[in-house]
DNA sequence: AAATCCTTGTTATTTTTTTGTCAATATTGC
DNA sequence: GCAATATTGACAAAAAAATAACAAGGATTT
């Protein structure tokens, strides 16, 4: 059957895959600075100690990069991948709290590679508010409304204490910010079209602490119960 | 067949269920604090957005958690679970690197109410060490052999620029530490027997940025080309 | 105390993900 | 330019994960 335009048959790729692109695209990246322009599946499968299957697997639900008996050209995949992910898009981003974190984010030079401009952060600190963070100004939360109304502000990531979440992220997103990039240790759940994504910190250190009494023995130090509730 | 021990036939839990475990940790945390007493696959199953069945065959990976007829208690469940994570095990924790990331771990309380406790920071610039963090030290970088050696270490957040992270990785990991949680985007590989968990801070990104171009156009902005490789 | 209702733990089924295989085809060496 | 080699993309098989189904048995009601 044809339609006259171009189907959209692409079968939706599956979350597990997605989470690997980056990870692929970090490869690739250090492959292109040590000046290396041709990899196969093989290698690649050798250096990432995943299998060379799964690599052609997760590369072809996108597109065929690659070459029948050369393998990938490196610059042109790492590009490719880029395009995927979107880091070739700008978005207009700005950080929600100024604590360590938030500063963290806005120092953090490298999402600007990827495409993320920071074009403001808020906080309501007054000793805050007014100073600059790499040139990007300090503004008072009270005026996020009026700034997301003047700008185009595509993503917020979210850097305020626990209880301060979900009041902000419902603020925002109801001023028609798009995606969520959320720091609490919380699943955020809003009435809204907007994408979250979260980063459990201290989930991803208990997975440690999983692992490493799986392995090791920490019962020594167990003096004191901690059975209290707080995050 | 009884060998007359406690046979360890327990089967080896898979990462896609460990991974669930902390976020089962809040919700139960979340419900202690709600003053709930006892709830049921099914209640959970519908709070959490996952299958009844899920949270099931996931919680019985470690026991039987739970009573016929009247599902599972809140309290002794999050007690469980907290055992199996280890948070009642007290963790001796260092942070290396003492910029904005390191700060902010080093102000997250929370981390100490999970068993990771902070007894020292290091940091290379001069204006930093010898000065205190919520009482913590910060200790120049070159005295971290001493420091180890005298002090149980087992755990070193790493929140290092992206080059020395392998040199100190591989510092700390000579020196016995047992688990390394790094934030630097890269993947450690070191030749110690050590548990290495990542925060891949950018990769998150780039999987946001996935998502939002799946689901909204971003090409508006389009203008630059970005396909230099650093991170 | 009996009957009914709930809800688990377990097993079976389905779905998803990963791995293995191989024909097709470009590259490389001679 | 031809044969040998390398390597992909697609498909098949296997493994793993998620979901469904249900018997067993405690809780609740009458």
């Amino acid at each position: 059957m044809y339609w006259g335009v171009k189907m959209n048959l692409k079968k939706k790729v599956s979350l597990a895959v997605v989470k690997r692109l980056p990870r692929y695209y970090r490869y690739l990246s250090d492959l292109l600075k040590m000046d290396i322009k041709r990899i196969s599946s093989q290698e690649l499968s050798s250096r990432m100690g995943i299998t060379a299957s799964q690599i052609r697997q997760d590369l072809n639900c996108f597109g065929g990069f690659g070459q029948q008996g050369y393998g990938y050209n490196v610059e042109y995949l790492f590009n490719e991948i880029g395009n995927i992910l979107g880091t070739n898009n700008k978005y207009q981003t700005i950080i929600i709290g100024a604590g360590n974190m938030g500063q963290a984010l806005a120092n953090y030079t490298n999402f600007e590679k990827r495409g993320f401009k920071i074009i403001s952060i808020f906080d309501v600190d007054p000793k805050l508010v007014g100073t600059e963070i790499r040139d990007i100004e300090i503004r008072d939360l009270e005026t996020l409304e009026d700034f997301i109304s003047q700008n185009y502000v595509d993503i917020a990531m979210l850097a305020v204490p626990y209880e301060q979440t979900p009041v902000v992220a419902e603020r925002v997103a109801k001023l028609g910010v798009r995606g969520l990039w959320n720091f609490s240790p919380m699943d955020l759940k809003l009435p809204y079209d907007v994408i979250i994504e979260n980063v459990h910190l201290s989930d991803s250190l208990m997975v440690l602490g999983y692992k490493l009494n799986e392995k090791f023995d920490f019962t020594r130090n167990d003096s004191e119960k901690n059975n209290d509730c707080d995050f």
